[in-house]
DNA sequence: AAAAGGAACAACCGCACAAGA
DNA sequence: TTCTTGTGCGGTTGTTCCTTT
C-alpha cells in the first residue's frame, strides 16, 4: 500500500516538457521560489501534476545542472562511489553538485556498467563483479580518500539541502531560446542551449553549496573547474536572491484571467515574457562573481590534479 | 534513401519517509 | 496516534536520436 497518486491523472499532460511549459515552470518558480508543488500546477495553469513539475525542475530547469558529456573525472568519482554507496544516486549525486542523481543514474547504466564490465573483462576474464570494480578503483583512489568521502558525507548532504541557486543568465538565456526557436525546435536544441549555459556560467550554484568546503568537494569542484569558494551563503543570497530575479507580477495575468491558464500563449503572455525577458537582460552581470570564483578556486584545483593519479 | 536496431536520456511510477495538523 | 501532504529516491519505461545495414 503506497501513497494515493500525487493527483488525479485526468487532464494530466504527459511525455516530453514543451519549451512554453518550461518558461511558465521557470517564470513561477522565479517568482515564488521552489517547493509547494502541488500549488504549481493550479497557479501556473501547468496540465502537469505536481511531482513532474518538481522533476522537470530538479533535474532539467534548476539553474547550475551542468549537461552534456561527464568528464573522466567525473566518471571515477562515480565509480568509485557507486563502489562504496551501492545504487544511492542521491548520494552518490551529492558529490557531484552539478550533476542530478537522475543522470548519474542514467550514465551509469547507460555508459559506465559496460565500461566497467569491459574493463573487468579484459583485466580478469574470470571476475566480473562489482565487489571487483571497488576493489580495482579503490586500490588506485586510495584508502584514505575513501574514509574522507564517508566522513564528509553529512556534512556536505547537510549543506547541500538548503541550496537554491538563481542563475539570471540560465533563465535569461532559456527565454531567450524559447522566444527564437522555430516551432521545429527539439528538447536537443534546448539540451544544447543549457549545456552553452552552464558552460558560461561554470555553476553558480556551487557558490551557496560550497560554504562548508570539504577537500572532497573541492576535489569535486575540480572536475567541473567548479569553486570551492569562501563566499558565505547569505552573500550569495543577496547577490542572487529571487528578488532581483523577480520581475512583472505573475498574479497580474493569472488574476486577470479566472477561468484559468490555458496552454496557449495569449498576446497578453507574450507581452509578460518579452518584458520579463527584457528585464532579465538589463540584470547586473554576475561574470564578476564567476571569475572571481575561478581564480580563487583555480590553485586548489591544481593540487587535486595532483592527487587523483588515476583520473 | 529507407528500415532496423541499439543507445541515450527524459520522464513516469510506486514506494518510503518526515513533518505537520 | 492517525491521517494528510510534500518530497525524496530508485527502478523502469517510452521516446528520440544515431548508427548500421
Amino acid at each position: 500500500m503506497g501513497r494515493p497518486p500525487c493527483c488525479d491523472k485526468v487532464g494530466i499532460k504527459k511525455g516530453p516538457w514543451t519549451p512554453e511549459e518550461d518558461i511558465i515552470l521557470v517564470s513561477y518558480i522565479q517568482e515564488h521560489g521552489p517547493g509547494n508543488w502541488r500549488s504549481v500546477p493550479t497557479n501556473t495553469g501547468l496540465l502537469r501534476c505536481s511531482k513532474s513539475c518538481r522533476l522537470r525542475w530538479t533535474n532539467y530547469l534548476r539553474p547550475g545542472i551542468k549537461r552534456g558529456n561527464f568528464t573522466p573525472h567525473e566518471e571515477g568519482m562515480i565509480i568509485h562511489l557507486q563502489a562504496l554507496l551501492g545504487n544511492k544516486w542521491a548520494a552518490i549525486a551529492s558529490y557531484l553538485p552539478q550533476r542530478t542523481d537522475n543522470d548519474i543514474k542514467n550514465y551509469w547504466n547507460t555508459h559506465l556498467k559496460k565500461k566497467i564490465k569491459k574493463l573487468q573483462t579484459a583485466l580478469d576474464p574470470h571476475k566480473a563483479s562489482d565487489s571487483t570494480t571497488f576493489q580495482l578503483v579503490s586500490k588506485n583512489y586510495g584508502e584514505k580518500r575513501s574514509l574522507d568521502i564517508i566522513n564528509n558525507a553529512s556534512a556536505l548532504t547537510l549543506n547541500q539541502s538548503s541550496t537554491y541557486a538563481s542563475s539570471t543568465e540560465n533563465i535569461s538565456r532559456l527565454l531567450e531560446g524559447w522566444m527564437r526557436s522555430s516551432p521545429k525546435s527539439t528538447t536537443l536544441k534546448r539540451d544544447q542551449e543549457n549545456n552553452d549555459i552552464n558552460l558560461d556560467n561554470n555553476d553558480i550554484s556551487g557558490i551557496g553549496t560550497a560554504v562548508a568546503a570539504t577537500s572532497l568537494q573541492c576535489y569535486a569542484a575540480k572536475a567541473e573547474q567548479e569553486s570551492c569558494d569562501f563566499i558565505s551563503h547569505e552573500e550569495f543570497e543577496s547577490l542572487l536572491s529571487i528578488e532581483n530575479l523577480s520581475s512583472v507580477a505573475w498574479e497580474k495575468s493569472s488574476d486577470s484571467n479566472p477561468s484559468g491558464y490555458q496552454a496557449d500563449f495569449t498576446d497578453e503572455r507574450l507581452h509578460f515574457m518579452s518584458e520579463r525577458k527584457h528585464r532579465l537582460e538589463n540584470q547586473p552581470p554576475v561574470s564578476f562573481i564567476e571569475k572571481w570564483l575561478l581564480d580563487e578556486a583555480a590553485g586548489q584545483v591544481e593540487e587535486m590534479m595532483e592527487l587523483s593519479p588515476i583520473f
